[in-house]
DNA sequence: ATAATCTACAACCTTGTGGTTGTAGATGAG
DNA sequence: CTCATCTACAACCACAAGGTTGTAGATTAT
């Protein structure tokens, strides 16, 4: 699910479908990539079930999974903090006062 | 410099320098992997500037390069503020109240 | 001098990712 | 039926990243 949301593409996909369904090839016309390269990605987001796939003739609609996509945002409001915390945690190692010796060259 | 805390190995390290000095080898036990691998991170961060190395014997005493380190926390603070946004965005669209199927029309 | 230690670096391996091409099955249009 | 379109999937390629091994140069210890 993490995976899913790690490419661009996929990201924009998501952000897309979200706001209608497209079928696969429309939205392959989106990008400047190949249309199995686009059929991948969708797979792979209806894989993590962030997108349904219904089927309307010859065409595969997708849509945006709302209630999938609304929990990975939630799960990645969480990393955010995690992450901030680490930055924090550098911030705080360099807020210290205590550090051995910092002496890099700086020749006045 | 953004790849090169990009790796929690490498994050790991730059914590550890900035509260004092570590030589390589000294570093390297820390870490489940060879010393070749370790040296490599060291001189990844080190070419971002992140670290220094200072020599002591037959030593390479390594540590963080506190200006630098501040500027890359900062650094990342802003795109954390932009990820925070692509989360928000998404956390818009689900908002909206029109989820039906809009019409994608290619107006030929 | 010899051995042991610390470091640097190159070559190679493996894995994972995104992309392309090619092929085949479904389905709707003429 | 025949053709064009949409989709699925497998095979293959290119590239980057982290790791390992092996080798060589420095430096300290015996």
């Amino acid at each position: 699910m993490l995976h899913a949301l790690a490419d661009p593409t996929r990201r924009d996909i998501v952000t897309h479908v979200l706001q209608g369904e497209h079928s696969v090839s429309a939205l392959a016309r989106r990008y400047p990539m190949s249309f199995a390269a686009v059929q991948k990605h969708v797979a792979i987001l209806e894989r993590a079930d962030l997108v349904t796939k219904r089927r309307h003739g010859r065409e595969q609609l997708v849509s945006g999974n709302i209630a999938a996509v609304r929990d990975a945002t939630a799960l990645l409001a969480q990393l955010e903090e995690i992450w901030r915390a680490r930055i924090a945690r550098m911030g705080e190692i360099l807020a210290e006062p205590n550090h051995p010796e910092p002496n890099q060259g700086e020749p006045t």
